[in-house]
DNA sequence: TTTACTGCAAAACATTTGCAATGAG
DNA sequence: CTCATTGCAAATGTTTTGCAGTAAA
């Protein structure tokens, strides 16, 4: 975590109570959270902060790339703290549950097709949707 | 063409002018539409549509299967027309360029991969970012 | 004739921006 | 101290909705 903090500061942007905060509720959810959820996350330990101000940190924090963003169907964006391995994610669309999933194959094959054409890649989102097994029971296969 | 509009009508729903407009437009264009893109086109035929009824087409015809839409890195979807063979999206962060390109492998790989843990896939989003051949040129190669 | 669909204007969201006040370095 | 950053409120941009009138079947 602290080494999180230390990134911020050598961006060479002030690392402030606000951003601390942001990026510690991002830190201790695995879930996906969008702006909103963050914000009052974010207001249940500091009333004060701002929607605005969570927006800024979180673009501040892309940017860094300590955080990455989604779109999982809907249209407003999720974020969440970049992990060690790349994953993917999969939304069902009856539930709502995100389901991440590795694919070190898929990855690998994209990346070299970019690279082949002469692209030079730096962000990949891999979003699939359907139904998940609870929610696919009992309906037909077909289709 | 026609197909499609029995599409439409086979779907219980009523085959509109501007239901038939709005398809018209995204099987004219090969490029990727967004909603206003879409508006200014059918106006030029039909003054009197609204930006509303182009959404609700957008809709209807996404609901049916006719049309997708995609996040292409900004903040608002484009559109386009289902197309025969599955393929994605490269967006490049300088120009803004959009490459489509086909990767079977790929498709292939995160289909089984979602069937093996019993998810049902009944769509798939593949969008990369970084610099195409021409922006990235005389640029450092490291990362 | 019936009622699904349209156009319009207003509402609902999601996100960004201007600006005076604040606080990190 | 200084100026990047904040909070607020207002602006922007995208998409949706309510409703009376219109047109597809």
């Amino acid at each position: 975590m602290d080494e999180y903090m230390e990134q911020i500061r050598s961006s060479g942007r002030r690392l402030t109570r606000q951003r601390k905060l942001v990026l510690e509720i991002l830190n201790d959810s695995q879930e996906h959270l969008d702006a909103d959820m963050i914000y009052d996350r974010a207001k249940s330990v500091d009333p004060n902060i701002g929607l605005a101000t969570v927006y800024r940190s979180l673009a501040l924090l892309k940017e860094i790339g300590l955080v990455q963003e989604h779109r999982l169907g809907e249209n407003h964006g999720h974020f969440e703290k970049t992990q060690p391995t790349p994953h993917h994610h999969f939304t069902c669309l009856k539930c709502g549950r995100v389901i991440e999933f590795e694919a070190p194959q898929v990855i690998e094959a994209a990346y070299k097709l970019c690279e082949n054409e002469g692209l030079q890649v730096t962000e990949m989102h891999l979003h699939l949707s359907g139904y998940c097994s609870q929610c696919h029971e009992g309906k037909l296969n077909c289709e």
